[in-house]
DNA sequence: CCAAAAGTGTTGGTCGTACACCCATGC
DNA sequence: GCATGGGTGTACGACCAACACTTTTGG
C-alpha cells in the first residue's frame, strides 16, 4: 500500500515572459491588471496550472488564449518561490521564456486591447528599463509581483544562450525568407550592442550555411530591389 | 477586495540531485527506496515543501538533514511536471543539483546505512550508467520516478557550468589549500574525459591567479613530502 | 648503495580556430 | 547607404615536447 500524500495548499502557476524584436528593438509583451493585488500594474502573463497539465502545456494553453495558433519558442526559464511573492498565499510559479517573431503579435496588439502592451526592454548595468511608445517607463520594481525579477533572469538566460543555440532565429518574422542583417538585427536587439557584420557573417555562415542547416535561396542580383544599399542575399532555414 | 485563488490539489517537491567526486570519479549519492511507489529502487532525495519554505529552503533542509551543517552549493536544476512522474497524484518536483566535498560525505556513508550508496556516474552516448563498488549496474531507467531524466539533466548543466563558473571548486576537500592536479581531476572526472595538464594550467592561472581570487601558498621546495612525482604546489582560494 | 626507470608537476612551443577592429569594394 | 569580403592582431584550446623533482626498482 502507498501513502497518501498530504501537503498544505500550494497554488502553481506559469508565467510567460513573452519577447519580440521589433524595429530593432527588444520587447516584452506586459498586461496590465485589472484587479487586486496590485492592480493597474504591468504583469507578466500568468495562469494557475490544472491538474491535468503539465507546466509545458499550461504555458502552450496561455500562449494560444492570445494569439493565432502556431508554433512558439518555449523554454523553461526558473521556478520561483518566495514567501512573499503573491500576497494571495503561497504560489509558486514555472517561468518560461518565449520567442516570438513580430508579425504573431502584429494582429493581436493591432487589436487594440489597452491591457496588452510591448514594452521595449533595455537592461545596461544595474536594472531593467522599459519604455513604451507613449512616454511610459518603468523599473522592474514598477512590475507585479516579483515580475522584475523574472524578467532580469530571463533577460541574461537569452544573451548567453544567443551565442550557442539557434533561439535568434525564432525572432525572425520568416525563417525561409530573410537576409543575414535580419539576423545581425535581432543579435543587436538582444545584446543591446552593435554586432561586427563581418565577423556575425563569417561566424553564420559556417555555423549554418556550412552544415545544410541554412542555404542562400535567391542571389542579389536576380533580386527586386527592396530599399537603399546594395541587395542582399537571401537565405532560408532547412527543416530536419 | 483580492479574490481568493482555487486550484485542485497539486503536490510540490524538491529533488536533490548530490554530486561529489571521488578517486577520480564523479559520483551520485542515492537512496534506496523502502515503500511504495518503486518501493526497492534507487532515487535522489526529495520531500514536500512546507507552506513557510521557499524551494531554496526546503533543497536546503533537506540536504542537512543528513550532512552536517556546513554550507554546500545548490543550484535549482528545473521543474519536472509530467502528469505520470508519481503515482500518487499531480506531485511536480523542482530540483536542485548540490555538489559536495567527498569528505562531507565520507561521514555519513561510514556510518553504513545501507538505504544511503554513492554510485559513480558515467553518461557516454545515450544514457546514464551508474555503477555500485558491489558490481551492481544501473541506467537512467533503472531509478525511481523520472529520477533518471533528472539526473540527465543535471549532469549537462553541470559539465556547461564547469567552463564559465567556479562551480569545480565546490568539489574540493580544502578550497584553502589545494594542487592544481586535484582541480584537474575534478574536471576529468566531471567530463570524462581527459584534460590537457598545460592549457589546464594556463587557463587557470590566468582566470584567477592573475585577478588574485587564487594564490600559491606554499612553494614545492618548502612542501613536505606528499607521494611519488615532483612536489606539486599548494593554492589557496581567496574569499571575497 | 647507487643508477636507471617510472611517475608526477611544470614550462614552453606550435597550430588552427574564432573573435575584435579596421578597411575596401560592389551595387 | 547598405551588403559583402578581406586582412591583421589577439586570445585560447588541442596537441606536442622538454624539463624538474620525486619514488621505485633492480642490479
Amino acid at each position: 500500500m502507498q501513502e497518501a500524500l498530504t501537503q498544505e495548499q500550494i497554488f502553481v502557476t506559469v508565467d510567460i515572459m513573452a519577447l519580440t524584436v521589433q524595429d530593432g528593438e527588444l520587447k516584452l509583451l506586459l498586461s496590465r491588471r485589472v484587479r487586486p493585488p496590485d492592480q493597474g500594474r504591468w504583469a507578466l502573463f500568468g495562469k494557475l496550472i490544472g491538474v491535468e497539465e503539465t507546466a509545458e502545456t499550461a504555458a502552450k494553453a496561455l500562449l494560444e488564449e492570445m494569439l493565432p495558433v502556431r508554433e512558439v519558442f518555449l523554454e523553461q526559464l526558473y521556478t520561483f518561490s518566495d514567501r512573499e511573492r503573491d500576497p494571495r498565499g503561497r504560489v509558486i510559479s514555472i517561468a518560461y521564456l518565449a520567442v516570438l517573431p513580430w508579425k504573431e503579435l502584429q494582429g493581436v496588439l493591432s487589436a487594440g486591447d489597452p491591457k496588452l502592451r510591448l514594452f521595449t526592454l533595455h537592461a545596461d548595468g544595474g536594472g531593467l528599463r522599459l519604455g513604451s511608445p507613449d512616454g511610459t517607463e518603468l523599473t522592474g520594481e514598477d512590475l507585479a509581483f516579483d515580475h522584475g525579477t523574472i524578467v532580469e533572469t530571463g533577460l541574461l538566460r537569452l544573451r548567453g544562450k544567443l551565442h550557442y543555440t539557434d533561439i535568434a532565429f525564432h525572432f525572425l518574422n520568416d525563417t525561409r525568407s530573410f537576409f543575414l542583417s535580419e539576423l545581425q538585427g535581432v543579435f543587436e536587439a538582444v545584446l543591446d550592442k552593435p554586432v561586427d557584420g563581418s565577423n556575425f557573417r563569417r561566424a553564420m555562415l559556417g555555423r549554418y550555411v556550412d552544415t545544410g542547416r541554412m542555404v542562400q535561396v535567391e542571389h542579389p542580383s536576380t533580386a527586386r530591389r527592396r530599399g537603399r544599399g546594395r541587395p542582399a542575399a537571401l537565405y532560408c532555414l532547412t527543416e530536419d
